[in-house]
DNA sequence: GTAGCTGCAAACTCTTTGCAACTCT
DNA sequence: AGAGTTGCAAAGAGTTTGCAGCTAC
């Protein structure tokens, strides 16, 4: 169930009352949430949990790719966890994120990346759109 | 030639002495560098340019869409200039950015969009990767 | 018992802004 | 002359960190 903690244990992590909570919010999170959303989600479960501990639990994630940390295109950040290899489409009119999956992508990106000298360690792929029309515009 | 320069006189940008500074600096730049560095470059021609201004004639040509700002996986932005549309692979092990296109990407992405219902406004894609070998590892 | 974790507040980094002085046009 | 631009210093946002106390193991 939740995937998260068993592989914060592998790990080595202690496993507090605090984590507990950020985890479980992130094991069930269905979006990309910023730092600050999880501080607030898990506020509202735990009210003394801090900032700090929200971001440095993040970190420790992020550095044991448990969790991916995205820029878009704001000026913060926002995690994904639960992650297969997918994109995201952002719907530039209302900021939802909308995954995708797409095998001939994958397998360009390789090629490029070979034609180039390189080995393909990681990438980003990010689309920017708007909702194609219903009405008119 | 400074093509920047004359596409802000047609803004109608007043082109002050610290603007003539920066954006020949940014016409005859090669890479895509970060404010500080165009801040650097501008100090070593007029040493009297403020920070400030630098950011305030960046946030300019973005606006203007003179100049591309990129946050690539770093806590700051570099900005591009002269760009046509590709992409980059950034070497993991220098930081190098190199610059690519492939039209197939290109036709890939625009349909993949569609299929989703969105009409393709913006997009980026980076690459990471490390060298390929000539020798080991 | 102790290494590791926490909250707090201060510090840091990158970027933006209010203001009074200055400068293109 | 007047709108736009500048430098400075202060303020903002987002994130990190030092420290003293607390907690899981």
């Amino acid at each position: 169930m939740s995937g998260l903690m068993d592989r914060c244990a592998e790990a080595g992590l202690k496993m507090t009352e605090q984590r507990r909570v950020i985890l479980q919010i992130l094991d069930s999170a269905e979006d990309h949430p910023s730092v600050e959303s999880v501080y607030d989600r898990a506020k509202s479960v735990d009210s003394s949990i801090s900032m700090a501990t929200v971001y440095r639990t993040l970190n420790l994630l992020d550095e044991l790719d448990l969790v991916v940390r995205h820029e878009f295109n704001e000026s913060f950040a926002r995690y994904e966890v639960n992650m297969e290899h997918h994109h995201h489409l952002i719907d530039l009119e209302t900021g939802e994120v909308h995954e995708f999956q797409n095998e001939e992508l994958e397998a360009l990106k390789e090629k490029i990346a070979n034609e180039l000298g390189f080995e393909l360690v990681d990438h980003t792929l990010e689309l920017y759109g708007r909702k194609l029309d219903k009405s008119s515009k």
